[in-house]
DNA sequence: GTTATAAGTAAATAAACATTTACTTATAAA
DNA sequence: TTTATAAGTAAATGTTTATTTACTTATAAC
């Protein structure tokens, strides 16, 4: 038996996403990404049941994972509220900034009706993804430490603020003019902890 | 000469929009508008020269502009901080919650690369788009009221929270347990408020 | 070596798409 | 009334799409 080709499966992932970031969602055609990836139509269909399956298991295994590892490396629920955040944002802003093409897919999962699915189905099994940041938000409320608000309320006042700024820093990047530096981004989770925090 | 069908303008472009929101950019075709519409494709054609050109204008007028109007009543820049922040908050709360698919097509700007330009375009020349706004907070920076940042900065860490409540009123109503109330949101803002204030 | 078999390919297929062509209709102005 | 003309339609066009069909190839096991 002829063994499977690991490289082509790799590289139809990596090239999808390169497309789905450079050139959007409705502009990835099964043709197109076999012509990039240099194999033929029927060889993606080997490995993904359709267009579907490739998107979904593109943005569960591909990002939703990854993503989630690289938030929580070096984070532990137990830290100081102040230093788990700063960890969170630093980690996330990071992550986001050198995978445009990982940050292009998550965003898509807000409006594609496909992707919000796959993306409904992760975070509704609730602590399948970001349990330990459910947990670290939960203590602190149940302390004290900070305000108390629904979960999804909170999670919306701490962290939306860093993927707007995400956005921006690929916005400045374009006008080569950058102003979302390391010491912007500490002084804006800085803000947003002060915010939140008890007295 | 035949009069022009006004009504059937108004139609495309409301139509237009239900099917973004609720099937996605990427399953609004010529065809299936002009079938709900009960028009003939020929007729967007009078209308707008391709489908680029329908998007934009849908874009540019009926949603950036509508949205402008509502966040922008009875919000005056001369207005204390606190103040005008929670008009801003409450005005931009209640036009999204109560226009979803305005509110959809927004969302679509971040990511198709079509919208994008046309987003981009509005809110380069500066001024054209929210201009109140942006001397309200440049006001408050100057007079020391509130923490210096850039202007794109402070605009992510003060209203991107306001979105994702938007976001989450929706998954929500979805689920028939609402949790994003009145009362959450004006807290919400406050919380903002508190994070950037000078002492 | 031979061979069975999954992995791969090139080219075809049928459906869906944006846009046009060739025609019909309603009405403002004469 | 008549009529010129823009507004409208139904059906076609050529292209692009996701997916299949019918074939070829590489290699693990014998």
């Amino acid at each position: 038996m002829r063994p499977k080709n690991l490289e082509a499966e790799k590289a139809i992932r990596s090239i999808a996403l390169r497309i789905i970031a450079e050139e959007g969602l409705e502009n990835l055609t099964m043709q197109k990404l076999a012509k990039e990836v240099n194999i033929s139509p029927r060889t993606i269909y080997l490995k993904y049941e359709n267009k579907e399956d490739l998107l979904i298991k593109l943005f569960i295994d591909e990002v939703l994972g990854a993503y989630e590892k690289a938030v929580l490396t070096g984070f532990d629920e137990e830290m100081s509220f102040s230093e788990g955040m700063q960890k969170l944002w630093t980690n996330t802003f990071q992550y986001l900034k050198n995978n445009r093409h990982a940050f292009m897919l998550l965003q898509h999962g807000k409006t594609s009706p496909l992707l919000n699915k796959a993306y409904q189905k992760a975070n509704i099994k609730q602590g399948q993804f970001f349990s330990p940041v459910h947990r670290f938000l939960m203590q602190n409320i149940d302390r004290g430490i900070i305000k108390k608000f629904p979960l999804d309320v909170s999670r919306a006042l701490l962290f939306s603020p860093v993927f707007d700024l995400v956005n921006e820093y690929f916005d400045y990047q374009e006008r080569e003019h950058q102003i979302i530096t390391e010491a912007v981004l500490t002084d804006c989770c800085s803000v947003v902890i002060k915010g939140i925090l008890n007295k």
